[in-house]
DNA sequence: TCGGCGAGCATACGGCGTAAACAAGGACTG
DNA sequence: CAGTCCTTGTTTACGCCGTATGCTCGCCGA
């Protein structure tokens, strides 16, 4: 993306652009904005019954954003929130004050429903970053090597790269299928049982 | 980090650069590579005694490089590694060869060593890139509003924005504590703990 | 002494973000 | 209707960026 390039496709030249947005940096704001505009409305809407149901619904709505906009969701993540105690994905005051808020109503004290919102922002970010990396890295790159004058290519740069490495050989198969959905279900699961656990204490 | 500045900084000119690396990506892949280096045979060297030792050993070795480099480490994470099915930051076939063959020799099936593969970099990503990114974001920015005119200013831009938002007021001291290290630690004693439970099945 | 060669330099090209001045039209006001 | 502004877009220019190309030197082996 580049004010250009973002002119060419509108038809218009780059300098028309600032009239609408007062420069790049504003640009990429108001699109990390947009992707979650209306978050903190959709989840209060949800009417869940359980901060558990709540914190699903939340994540899964996160999952959504992400996964329709693989390639704008690392500016979500890699952009500095409104204020450094907020963290990604979860940066606006809204949400974090909803979440917060029903924490609180279900019984958490202030330190759990902090840690709860550290270690679910964490685990957004770790899974989802990694996913939807997965699903853009393939769209680019690949740099064209062009296949000019060299014979046969043995499978790709897979097989010599890994020679001396049986189990990645092995497992590679497995490597590679996309389970995104079900780890992100049962990492999910898994973070709910142990803030249940945390909570109980 | 530019060519230029890069090369400024070493008092040369920014094409001399081109000697030793064969442009701006090669370098940042380098990078990524020395912050990298060696971390198989550190791992291999240290001699751990069960899986659960190995993957914390392993944890707080890329922990450490995370902290020494918190400015490079999103490099690490967000640069595609040499095939679709590794995933950062554990990208070359060594470190993933040695998990690999590690877990299995515990004892881990095939899915299980791989479900925890996948698992374990993604707690490394959601955890470490937060707390690098919480360790960065204060050393630029800021951007200087210069306090040109303006009496008084009321308490930073928090007081505006929180107004409505009493949860988050009232947590705010305790949402920017700096617990990263408890929290990476309970993480991954969580972690460690699923993973078992789900290997003894 | 001389030729080659490796390290660094100078210049140049196209692309970037954006500041500043300008032009064209459309909408209001008299 | 004329005259004024206000909105929208263009043009030009500046200083960055990565990097292709070609040059200059000083050193080192023959």
């Amino acid at each position: 993306m580049s004010m250009r390039s973002l002119g060419r496709e509108l038809g218009v030249e780059a300098m028309a652009l600032y009239r609408y947005v007062s420069g790049r940096e504003d640009l990429l704001e108001a699109v990390v904005a947009r992707l979650l505009d209306g978050l903190a409305e959709r989840v209060e809407a949800a009417g869940t019954t359980s901060w558990q149901e709540y914190l699903q619904y939340l994540a899964h709505e996160i999952r959504d954003v992400a996964l329709r906009h693989p390639s704008a969701f690392p500016l979500v993540v890699s952009r500095h929130p409104a204020t450094p105690w907020l963290r990604p994905p979860l940066r606006d005051i809204d949400t974090v004050e909803h979440l917060l808020a029903t924490l609180t109503g279900y019984g958490f004290d202030e330190e759990r429903a902090v840690d709860t919102y550290k270690a679910f922002t964490s685990f957004l970010v770790g899974y989802l970053l990694l996913e939807v990396s997965m699903r853009t890295e393939n769209v680019s790159a690949v740099e064209e090597p062009m296949n000019e004058g060299s014979a046969q290519i043995p499978e790709q740069d897979t097989a010599t790269d890994v020679q001396g490495a049986p189990h990645v050989l092995r497992m590679r198969e497995r490597l590679s299928q996309d389970r995104g959905a079900e780890e992100f279900e049962i990492g999910l699961e898994m973070l709910l049982n142990r803030i249940e656990r945390a909570v109980s204490v």
